[in-house]
DNA sequence: AGTGTTCTGTAGCCACGGCTACAAAAAATA
DNA sequence: TATTTTTTGTAGCCGTGGCTACAGAACACT
């Protein structure tokens, strides 16, 4: 059945420090259910009642959220191996909260919440590193969300980019890096519209405080760029 | 040592569905250690390395963050049966990203991270149900940075407040309801001025779509409410 | 090399919303 | 009831940044 697949979930975050042979075990006893899905079909309505979580086998899904006028946003693009309902799993919520929708034909692992924690935790000696590894994945999580909000908290297109260019500066160590993302994807990371992105950086430019051409960027005045974050 | 406290500590989300009785047992496994701090003590200082929890017993903390300009601006305020660090707990993050300090006098116990997950999984039934409770506050808590994070990704006055007052409709089921937190904390949830977000409101009163008056709100014409949504 | 596609920088317009300031209402304290 | 403190509504000023539009650069594909 999952077979085929135990070459792809040892890959899987949620099943790292398991190895290969032993992962067979595991699923044996997590019991998990396969469905196939034809492109454009809805592996999960909003509001539905959640019942298990998913991983992507094959394929890719789109996750999307309606607003309260009715258009559709699209959350994220998930692939092999991803997840994605694991923070329903554990909370109170009791419906999906998105929109889940198969982008092409794609094959889905769904685990019921039960299984998880609840079943052979004396048997089974992998369940302890399913569970060490599923806290490790929503606290991660939940930090990059954090660290999310804490972007889109500031005020002012000034403040955004300082604060960012200086964090990939501090993780690059030099000061000439290579931004992570392209203008489009980080304009809507910090929430704020491209051009005027684009805008604010060429004046930093010409006020010497960096320079850039395309994703390369330089460091020329971090105690400038410093006072700008407020 | 902590038997003073067993009785504040089985009211807090963390020990939640496990008898008084039985936690004393399980503390007995946790070991944890007990603190005292004095108003304005650091308990914990940014880029500090992380080696365990805390959850305050007696007192009230602040947690801060400093920004590249050096402005510390905080993030929030734990009283009795509160949690700090526990994300951190289960990444691979080694370092605090903020700094806490006492208000006022106060006893912290630290909960060593090792102990949470490693220990006694097969001797101590309790532990089950502590990592079940663990499971679900940092689920808990990064679904509400997730709608945090939706708030704050909307762009428009407008959009923001019709979608709250739309959320908070639905939740209360009814067109007439009370709003769950002053005019200041509403606005710095939604990342707006308050004076803006006071004129906004004024404005959909007037043109007749809700009405209001203090924290009490009505919604009038919930389909253009939904219109103003994006 | 040639073509189409995506990405980036730049310009100009103007509305949204931030900010300060103040007065009235409500709530807390005495 | 009187007095102080906090919360809320309102006004006016004006800067920030969103938006559309376009041209050139970089990239992908053949």
């Amino acid at each position: 059945m999952y077979t085929n697949y135990l070459g792809e979930l040892s890959k899987s975050l949620l099943f790292d420090n398991i190895q290969r042979e032993h992962l067979a075990d595991l699923l044996g006893c997590l019991k998990p259910t396969i469905s196939s899905y034809k492109k454009n079909d809805y592996l999960i309505i909003a509001d539905e009642e959640f019942k298990s979580l998913g991983i992507v086998l094959k394929g890719r899904v789109a996750v999307f959220k309606d607003n309260a006028a009715g258009r559709r946003v699209m959350i994220s693009l998930l692939s092999k191996g991803d997840m994605f309902g694991e923070m329903l799993a554990f909370s109170k919520q009791k419906k999906w909260p998105a929109t889940v929708e198969a982008q092409e034909n794609c094959e889905i692992l769904f685990l019921a919440k039960e299984k998880i924690i609840d079943e052979c935790r004396n048997v089974c000696p992998w369940h302890k590193t399913l569970i060490e590894n599923m806290l490790r994945i929503i606290s991660e999580r939940a930090l990059m969300l954090n660290k999310r909000v804490e972007y889109l908290s500031i005020t002012g297109m000034r403040g955004k980019i300082s604060t960012f260019l200086l964090e990939q500066f501090k993780e690059a160590g030099t000061p000439t890096f290579t931004l992570p993302m392209n203008r489009n994807d980080l304009a809507s990371y910090l929430n704020v519209s491209r051009p005027s992105m684009s805008r604010e950086m060429s004046k930093m430019r010409d006020e010497g405080v960096i320079d850039f051409h395309l994703s390369s960027v330089k460091i020329l005045n971090p105690e400038a760029l410093r006072g700008m974050v407020e």
